[in-house]
DNA sequence: CCAAAAGTGTTCCGTCTACACCCATGG
DNA sequence: CCATGGGTGTAGACGGAACACTTTTGG
């Protein structure tokens, strides 16, 4: 074992998660009480010390799937939180990285288990140590990724309406949105393909569900909402 | 001195500079070559290790004022990186700043002392570890920030040409701008005000100067290029 | 039969883009 | 006197925003 920086300090280095899903036409966050002290039941995202076999990604996408059992989820870095009293144990820098999820897709039982709440993002608690801001950090991350790359399929089913994907957007960026000019952007994008089947659960009329079909975005990735 | 995390490791955390400066009507970034092992000689970025009294914000305006003498510097954060094999040596986190500096206010001999280049922003080399991937994304959120935030004008002196300003844009964007578009834009943002001195460098006929106004910007801070 | 969500086009307005000529001056 | 960069306005194209009614069906 070498030792080139031997004459500078280490420090502990964790990763939290910001884990964002789509319900009842809001977009939420999964936050839970903090398990350890210093600030034991406190409102605290999901995290966990980085591992020296691991890379940064590797270390994010390893939590998640502790806490969700769900492998391959779309995770992007927030950056470095490093204050000096952010923790208020010892010296811990953390990198914050968000994930979005499908709420359909997560065990129930887990989420009982780690006792995780989804909670409106505009309704977030006073949370532990810098937490909020890694909060607030993200979702202008998520806004502006949605804007340009087609990522909100992530929070969403498989199949969807388009009328679920309209509330996702409105419920992202705090607005309202025209039906009819949303429709026609997408009718546009090519690459979300609308199915045979019909959706009977928001409506009485049915709704025909679309796909986000990933090849054919590839061929021309021109997304703009 | 508590230990609540004594059961997990530690690891080594770096900063590294991406210096953004603009000259020569080109964009620049100020590299220079290792000098330590690992990597001794290889073209890298100026960077040093994170003091466990500092935050990162503090380390990084640290590191660039022990390089470049300048306080009170635009910085902001690129991000960590992390994977395992990024330095040679040992594992080292590194979160990248990048700082956006007007060449005129920068110490020639310093330039040398530490055997510092300013290289356009297209003819980087390959540099030391992950250090281009470090230099592409800061150059990417340069971008997108100088589309709808007042920073550019950290690159150039306080008094400057709306020809200069003009080529600024065209560098970092990498495509050319109609001038009279250019102006029309400008010319409706208030918090650029023409000053009454004028430039004769740059041309026979000379140009006017003008000048960002912080202050004015503040009561209307509406900035698009 | 009616409430509730699905679905569908057109017009208008503001913004962005393209474009060409005169001015002032140093050498 | 001419080469060089400084400075100015308009018209047409394009894209985004506003806007209302018909359809379907479960209860």
């Amino acid at each position: 074992m070498t030792a080139f920086y031997s004459e500078y300090q280490k420090v502990y280095l964790s990763v939290d998660c910001i884990i964002f899903g789509f319900d009842s036409n809001k977009l939420q966050v999964l936050i839970g009480r903090r398990n350890m002290d210093p600030g034991r039941g406190e409102w605290s995202l999901y995290g966990g010390f980085v591992r020296s076999d691991e890379s940064l990604d590797d270390s994010a996408a390893r939590t998640l799937q502790e806490l969700t059992g769900l492998h391959d989820i779309y995770m992007q870095q927030v950056g470095a939180f490093g204050n000096i009293e952010r923790d208020p144990g010892e010296r811990v820098v953390s990198v914050a990285y968000y994930a979005m999820i499908n709420v359909k897709d997560y065990d129930e039982a887990l989420l009982q288990h780690y006792g995780l709440q989804w909670i409106d993002i505009e309704n977030v608690p006073k949370m532990y140590s810098d937490h909020n801001e890694m909060i607030t950090k993200a979702h202008g991350l998520i806004r502006q990724k949605m804007k340009t790359e087609p990522v909100g399929f992530e929070l969403l089913p498989d199949l969807f309406t388009l009328t679920q994907l309209q509330r996702l957007y409105e419920a992202v960026n705090g607005e309202e949105i025209d039906k009819r000019n949303f429709r026609k952007r997408i009718k546009e994008m090519h690459f979300i393909e609308k199915t045979k089947f019909i959706d009977k659960t928001g409506s009485k009329r049915g709704a025909y569900l679309y796909r986000f079909n990933k090849a054919s975005y590839q061929e021309d990735p021109n997304f703009r909402l």
